[in-house]
DNA sequence: TATGGTAATGATAATCATTATCATTAACAG
DNA sequence: CTGTTAATGATAATGATTATCATTACCATA
């Protein structure tokens, strides 16, 4: 729990309490490279952290996706999911996720030749449509070793 | 009404019967280009079809997504949208999807240059992971004309 | 280090999207 | 035309998330 602090001071920048809950779900998701969902993040940490409620749960996740802690993603189907988001640019990822199991790979090779391409598409459609791209996901869909 | 008779033919392929509700939600995604929801779909229809029921939207949807007649989506937020699927491969496109109105915009441009760097990531996510690739989804997020 | 103001919590109800159930209807093969 | 049975539509059920509100506990100030 040494990041705890770190955590505080980026987080009461934003004039917010520092409180047991958001540290729980943090320190879980940083330890972990799971894409979890609220009830994965809740069955969790109930056993460490009985009492603690759902709404807090997604109140929390929410917030700190305002802030910049976490990702918050969708595959598709089933609920939402959140994974820390390291703060070094080297961590821009996307992910393989398997249509029967539904498990979730990182991916992160071709960063570099994706960069090249998107950019060039951001810049045509900014002057297409003048629409101003702020973020972009790239998805990959198939069947994982153990599906097929 | 004239792809009707295209639509019955290839539909009953698949051991199904033709009936209003399926013809009525295909002719009504054939006619658009808009990216509609469920509900938006059983409001629309319900003006010439009143008495239409809100499961036959939604089990007729998921056969036309399955029967490759529609494509799902899931912009993150809110319900499922669907989409007519031309059949033509050039209509292989993506989205610019605005954060702040949420309107979705088709965007196909650099899909030659796209097919090149996804394939390429293919061939490596096949050797790396054993992940047999199936699909792919790039969307990129932002605020559209109206919006900034 | 105590304390008061107030943001955050947790229990609960409410909402929204979607799926399951089942009696009734209608497509279509013969 | 008719019987079989797939499809429909009304309704209930589920699952994920948000809203409400009384209670709790951060933490700035003294
Ligand atoms: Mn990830
Ligand atoms: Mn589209
Ligand atoms: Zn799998
Ligand atoms: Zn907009």
């Amino acid at each position: 729990m040494v990041e705890a602090y770190k955590w505080r001071h980026r987080f009461r920048k934003h004039v917010s309490r520092w409180t047991l809950p958001r540290e729980s779900i943090l320190d879980l998701l940083s330890r972990t490279s799971k894409h979890l969902s609220a009830k994965e993040i809740y069955d969790d940490l109930s056993k460490a952290y009985p009492g603690i409620g759902q709404s807090t749960i997604y109140r929390t996740l929410s917030l700190l996706v305002q802030t910049g802690f976490l990702n918050k993603m969708d595959i598709g189907d089933g609920p939402k999911r959140y994974e820390y988001r390291s703060s070094s640019k080297m961590e821009h990822h996307h992910h393989l996720i398997c249509t029967k199991c539904g498990k979730i790979i990182d991916y992160s090779d071709f960063i570099d030749e994706e960069e090249k391409l998107v950019k060039e598409a951001e810049k045509n459609i900014t002057g297409k449509y003048n629409f101003k791209v702020q973020d972009h996901n790239i998805e990959f869909y198939g069947l994982c070793k153990d599906c097929h």
